[in-house]
DNA sequence: AACAATCTTGACCACTTGGTCAAGAAATTT
DNA sequence: AAATTTCTTGACCAAGTGGTCAAGATTGTT
């Protein structure tokens, strides 16, 4: 009896520590980057000792591909929303609700990512071409039927999305310099819905997504 | 005679040789972090030997200020043309279309100062407190008075700002990510025209400043 | 209770790094 | 042309790094 149980405790101390590990990875990868993270520092921040890192993860890359792996699958969860829309207005509203949520609550995945970006993804290239390509062209040809169906102005669906992600993310990736411009403090929860709102009404106006009531037309009903 | 040559040429050998290896090294921190960077690697860079680096620039900190430096002020002057302008189509037009020919002229010292801020600006927090605070609010001024003439909608100044560093500067800090996405080529001249129109549009419209010829009403003429 | 996995950890190592230094080469000044 | 300042450079070092390892502790199994 307890057979599963003791294989779950047994199996999970694994996974449990592996969590940690990732967990506390995640943050010093953020903070210092690839290169200025030491093992050490993870080690620490995971209350391990640095030889036992290396038992759950045997290299620093390793641990860093498992960091990355985690960020990316949220980064696509957030946009199972998109497929489920009905118009640009439900869809682009959601997600960038989504977007800025995860920025607000999960700021390390973002900066992990963006660090990493910016340094031309020398460990994660194969992301890019692989999953992520398949991700945004699904995307844009949503965005594309949007704009034939004349539910919203015409634009480069990837300029689009760019658009997107940089405005959501920037909340995340300059945390810091959003902090400082704020009288060094974090955006008030008032300030987060005031940005949500801003942004989403700029985007959607933008793209002449927004109630259509400006033009009264006779010619309708 | 040529005395004043002479007087040239060994005061700028100095300033050639600092800004030849600013140069490299704004290259070499944006590709690699400042932590990943190594002085060996810009020494190479710039075609010196690592002891001569340090001789014009005693510590890596040093030369990181004086990268950033040179970053920052251009940062600086690329806003200039928003206090030239009338109103808010004229200088936010002007504005995106400089920040965009920056980040794709000059996108080392964007991913130098996102590298920099996402880590929490660990060396440069002076920057951001003192000068880039004194900025925002002189331009966050500017954008409340185009509001409060009418001139645009409503928006919290700063949002704005926020909105049009991340769109512009993305281009700079993910061109790697960009170019994988564009079948792995930069984008050409026409991408970007679109890509400035598409921005200056969405963000106009957004803020209800583009003209307003949508409606074709009766009443006018 | 004996056995076998799994996990923990301090001590250790080869290698890289930022930075130094002293000897000399070039260029300026007197 | 002698003196002085500026620049160049190979060799070197102390500190820190990722990673190893072997001995032991814990836990689960028979």
């Amino acid at each position: 009896m307890i057979l599963s149980t003791q294989r779950n405790q047994s199996g999970s101390k694994r996974k449990e520590n592996e969590a940690l590990i990732i967990t506390a990875a995640e943050k010093i990868f953020a903070d210092m980057g690839y290169a200025g993270a030491t093992m050490q520092q993870i080690a620490d921040a995971a209350g391990l000792p640095k030889a036992n890192l290396h038992y759950y993860f045997p290299t620093k890359e390793i641990l860093y591909r498992n960091v990355i792996d985690k960020i990316f699958n949220l980064w696509l969860e957030a946009a199972d929303i998109f497929d489920a829309a009905e118009g640009p207005k439900d869809g682009l509203s959601s997600y960038i609700d989504a977007k800025l949520e995860s920025s607000r609550h999960f700021p390390n995945g973002s900066k992990v990512w963006a660090n990493e970006v910016i340094q031309g993804a020398p460990i994660i290239q194969d992301y890019l071409e692989s999953k992520l390509t398949a991700w945004t062209h699904s995307k844009a040809e949503i965005i594309e039927m949007w704009i034939a169906k004349g539910l919203m102005d015409p634009i480069n669906p990837k300029t689009l999305l760019y658009f997107i992600w940089s405005a959501t993310q920037h909340y995340a990736d300059f945390q810091h310099q959003i902090r400082t411009l704020n009288n060094n403090s974090d955006l008030t929860e008032a300030q987060w819905s005031e940005v949500k709102e801003d942004i989403k009404k700029l985007v959607l106006k933008g793209l002449g997504v927004e109630h259509v009531s400006e033009c009264p037309t006779i010619s309708d009903e």
